[in-house]
This record gives C-alpha cells, sequence and structure tokens, in this order.
DNA sequence: CCCACAGTTCAACTATCGGTGAAACATGGA
DNA sequence: TCCATGTTTCACCGATAGTTGAACTGTGGG
C-alpha cells in the first residue's frame, strides 16, 4: 500500500464519529446497515453521517448499496486487513515486542479464530 | 483501550510527516534515533519536528531519553500493539476476511517469526 | 565564563475539518 | 401525479491542526 493512502485510512479512522460508524459496520459484517439506522444508533445527524460516511467511502473503507430508499453501507474488509498488514510490515527489525500480542490475541480468540 | 486513546493515536499517525517519523523509529528499533537525525533524514524543520514527536510522544506511541546533548527518541512498541489489537477486536463476527490475511503475513514473515 | 550546538517553546498565520440548516435528489406508494 | 421517506449536497461558521520565524533552555567544550 501507498504511504498516501494509509494516511487516508487512517485520518478516516482518526475522529470520534468516524471511528464508532466503522466499528459498528465491522460487527455488522458483511451484510451492512442502512445509513439512517446507523444516524440513529449513534445519535449523529443524518447530514452529518453522510459527510462522514463519504469520507470513510473514499478511503475504500467502506462500500454502499442501494436497497429501496434505503443505502446500506458495509465496511470493506480487505482495505482494513491491508491497513493493518501494512502498519504491521516493518515491525519486527529483531524485536517482537509489536506483532507477539497481536498474533497471541488472535490465536487466544479475541479475533478470528486462526484454525479453521 | 478507551476509544478516546485509540482516537488519538490513529490521529497521530494520521500525518504524512508524523507516519514517516514513526516508521522510521520502528525499523530503527529500540535504539531510537536523535531528534536531529529524524530531522536531516525527513527534511523536517527541528522545530515542526518537535511538534509532531510532541504529538506522537502524548500519544503514547513514541517516547525519549537524553544522551549528551541529544534526545533520542524511540517508538513505544506495547502502545502500537494495543492500537493494532484494539482494532482487530471486533472485526471478526463470523467472517475472517479480516483477520486472515494479517496473521497469514505475520505467518510467513512478512512480519515477526510467530515460531520463536 | 562564554560560546556553540541540540532541541524546545511561543506567538502568529493559513488551511482544513467537523457540524448545522436549508435545499435538492431519489425512490416508492396512494 | 403528488406526497412522504431516506439520504445527499451546498454554503457557511467556529474550532483545530500544521508550519514558520524568533526567542529560549540545556548541555558540553575551550
Amino acid at each position: 500500500m501507498e504511504s498516501d493512502l494509509a494516511v487516508r485510512r487512517l485520518s478516516a479512522l482518526a475522529q470520534a464519529n468516524r471511528l464508532e460508524v466503522f466499528r459498528l459496520l465491522v460487527k455488522a459484517g458483511p451484510d451492512g446497515i442502512p445509513a439512517g439506522e446507523i444516524a440513529r444508533t449513534l445519535s449523529i445527524a443524518p447530514n452529518t453521517l453522510s459527510a462522514q460516511l463519504n469520507l470513510l467511502s473514499s478511503a475504500g473503507l467502506v462500500k454502499n448499496r442501494r436497497e429501496g430508499r434505503s443505502l446500506i453501507y458495509s465496511a470493506e474488509f480487505e482495505s482494513m486487513a491491508d491497513l493493518l498488514v501494512y502498519l504491521m510490515e516493518d515491525c519486527c527489525q529483531g524485536h517482537q515486542a509489536v506483532c507477539a500480542p497481536i498474533i497471541a490475541a488472535a490465536s487466544q480468540g479475541d479475533c478470528c479464530d486462526p484454525s479453521s
């Protein structure tokens, strides 16, 4: 990934509302959530939320599809994975303090089960 | 980790200069680099860099020690690990698209060797 | 003690960001 | 066709971030 794109994704996540929105969408999974429901859930004005979703979308962290009158937003899981891999890429020049806890967390089921 | 702290760390990394500085320090390892050398390496004015380092420092991503006339900065690897774990925590509600590539990257030696 | 060097702090400027109200657009039902 | 619903777009405002020049602190050498 290019440094520029990493900065755009990091700054897309570097705001309380957007981080909450993204985490909500991540929890929701591939099915996603309509914009209006996100707005009600997080108590964000619809127009404000729309701007935030636009930003997340142009950073490639979120996508949307229309379903009737609703726009369903969902997380772009691969982009998120790219970002995390990028942040870890140059982490371990002979010392494992960075990655070891992450692998441990993943292996202990804090995240997904690596055995499947 | 609290959401507030995650936002502070993400926004500390969400800027081209600071992301480069942090990655440089990560590559440098625990020994760290003097502020002046960082400034020369990345062509950043010393006072500008100082402000950036302050921000990274107050986010807990960087620490410094004095050595003679130099201030040696180094990455806080545990904080970085905390942040990455936080971003992965709620990632996998029944689907593994997020974490699988990360574990794969770590296992394939893109990061550190998980076997040791 | 004085000076040079390494960094930091301060004040100021500009640019960008996040939020709001009003209006517009898109879709589906009566 | 008209209207209600769901969402976006636009213009604007206040607040915050990043950079710069100037002055300051702290350390070591002669």
